[in-house]
DNA sequence: ACATAAAGCGCAGTTAACTGCGCTTTATGT
DNA sequence: ACATAAAGCGCAGTTAACTGCGCTTTATGT
């Protein structure tokens, strides 16, 4: 990665950098689960110990307590279910809502996901070289785009001259 | 975003917390050009600004500046090339090579669009709360991901018991 | 009680990155 | 000099998020 415009531009290109950490690291848990022989993708652990937590969650309510949007849920959801760890069902008293439980084969496997997990949460530790300020960083960026956006802000000071 | 099982995991979701980061940024950016009537992507800019500093700069040449696949940098110029922001052709000494150059457009545009990153600074500057160290964290992360993958270094703990 | 608004999906399509693969052209080793 | 390796694309398909829209069901106001 030498001569990279992007690194260079520092926090200026910030969008296209967080991207960049963030798909190498999804690229290669799902790497990592392959050759484990796991037949799980990267977000599914957040889902199913959701799930275990909370037993009849519905769509809204796993959008909600994840940050996705709804239909990614769904989409999510319908994977989970095609490779056997998920049921889902339709709530009884309210007909709208749909609702998530766990199968026998997810109930089976997380005790190994979860060891998995433990072991990415060092991992990170070690790749931050023991320095988690970065989500003190992330909370303000965060919390300040959830006010006002990044195109409004820039609409804003940009019609002030 | 109460009850975000992402944000109160901390580094541990932290590939998903980065691409949300990172998402809202790009589709903020995409409606700021929109609104602004500028027929932009957020990316080109990056394109843009390179070609400019090296006229008959390369796909390859351009992919290894901004860090993206040599395959991304191609989907990228021809929709710039379709917007009339790119001339593309072929180097004539060496025939494998695909070279770029800006067009009358792109140029008459370019002060518009730097006007825009420059205010586009100012506003991460103030979404960071004026503490740019995260880049520091970002370095740290990069560099340690591409020394031995995250994938591979969760496989290596597992492998030590 | 009944029209209208809100909630909760779910389908279709988009985005910006990616990997895999195969093709042409140039460089290199014996 | 010629086979083989490397460089440089470019097409096809994938990924995980997204938006837009429309449908059904439930809640609410008069």
């Amino acid at each position: 990665m030498e001569n990279d415009l992007v690194h260079e531009l520092g926090y200026i290109a910030l969008a296209t950098r967080l991207k960049r950490i963030s798909d190498k690291l999804t690229y290669s848990t799902r790497l990592m689960y392959k050759k484990l022989d796991i037949d799980i993708e990267p977000n599914w652990y957040l889902v199913l110990i959701l799930i275990k937590e909370t037993p009849n969650i519905s769509v809204m309510e796993v959008a909600k307590n994840l940050g996705f949007t709804h239909q990614s849920v769904i989409t999510m959801a319908n994977k989970m279910r095609d490779n056997g760890y998920l049921k889902i069902s339709k709530d009884i008293n309210d007909k709208r809502r749909t609702i998530f439980n766990l199968t026998i084969k997810s109930i089976e496997k997380l005790p190994q996901i979860e060891e998995v997990w433990k072991t990415g949460k060092k991992v990170i530790y070690e790749l931050l070289n023991g320095d988690t300020a970065i989500t003190k960083h992330l909370e303000i960026l965060e919390s300040n785009l959830d006010q006002i956006s990044f195109g409004e802000r820039i609409i804003n000071k940009l019609n002030q001259y």
